[in-house]
DNA sequence: CAGAGGAATCTATCAGCGATAGGTTTGTCA
DNA sequence: TGACAAACCTATCGCTGATAGATTCCTCTG
């Protein structure tokens, strides 16, 4: 057993229980262990917790960076796509996310924000973009899958019921649109 | 004692202590009352929480509507920001938002999608922003509100330093803009 | 080969949590 | 005056995250 194996059987325990319900007896017991044992690994919950979230973005963390010849647009769509992907990858996936402090991988951050600056995008602009597609993102799956609920909770009849991923993508639409408004000046010379 | 003051006095204990310290024997001692007490007015905690919720969104949920003559960009622009602020208005009130089943005024809803409508923004395009705006809003706030935890939790040095307030006018300028991108052709006719 | 020492796991226990069962007080109204 | 329900109590349950401290196991050294 190691840091790893543990991360690995709390995740799969994760999709099979809810965040909720993820205690350090129940994944002592998957692990055939006694619940102390864990503490061996991590001083404390929350610091499982933390080394599950960024476990659980690995999909989005070790995807292809950009490269200069791409379409910034096309990037920039894909890759808010493959974080909230990621997110839906695992059960409670963005409360698990939203819950830890971020260890975000900066250099990789630092090459997105140079790739679409390299594109014509103003550092600002590019920054906020990100920025602002990243909690949307999040605040989108978090909804979604709080609205999965299979614990019977029922919501009142005259549900404004929303399926989730044309919103998510009409959301994103606005936010690349308002970015290309504001860059337009920039790769459309006027006249063009 | 009644409903009422229990939740406001739950709400002062939130502010105090934080979501995660708020417990059901806390409150009560606020009270000057034994725990179980509490279970004559709420079922469950989770049912406790959720009344929080509702009540801390108050602000927001009793500001004034939109008329027909009002500016609908600004109004979009102060509807959110009014959200914000209540968010921001309570410790950790954001995940108490999200952790609870919606229960939103419909008719509020209603009455705000159809003064968009009547602005000429198109029906789809007004509910999707609506939606866009709230969840880029619960994301933003979500994570200012982790941000600034003052239990010592200290971030690596490299800090990517975020101010907040900008951040937050930049992400929803880019979904107004977004916004207004698709609504042009309405209101702003072609040689104007 | 002996034994030192650290890694890894155990047993036992703690305080705190949400929740339930069932008894006791208190106020109101017939 | 007595019935009755609202409002609160005591006692207790099972579960949780966490700590203290003993024990087993493996490896490396003298």
């Amino acid at each position: 057993m190691n840091r790893e194996t543990v991360v690995t059987e709390a995740l799969d325990l994760l999709d099979e229980v809810g965040l909720d319900t993820v205690s350090t007896r129940r994944l002592a017991k998957r692990l055939g262990v006694e619940q102390p044992s864990l503490y061996w690994y991590f001083r404390t919950k929350k610091d499982l917790l933390a080394a599950m979230a960024q476990a659980a973005m690995a999909p989005h963390a070790t995807a292809p960076l950009p490269t200069p010849g791409d379409d910034w647009r096309e990037w920039f769509l894909e890759n808010t796509r493959s974080f909230r992907r990621t997110l839906l990858l695992r059960r409670d996936g963005a409360r698990l996310h939203a819950g830890s402090t971020p260890t975000g991988d900066l250099d990789r951050v630092r090459h997105k924000l140079g790739f679409l600056i390299a594109s014509g995008v103003p550092e600002r602009e590019a920054r906020m973009a990100m920025l602002a597609a990243g909690r949307f993102t999040v605040g989108s799956v978090l909804e979604e899958q709080a609205d999965a609920r299979p614990d019977g909770t029922e919501l009142p009849d005259d549900v404004p019921v929303i399926d989730h991923e044309p919103a998510f993508e009409a959301g994103l639409t606005l936010i690349l649109d308002g970015m290309t408004h504001r860059t337009a000046a920039q790769d459309t010379p006027a006249g063009a």
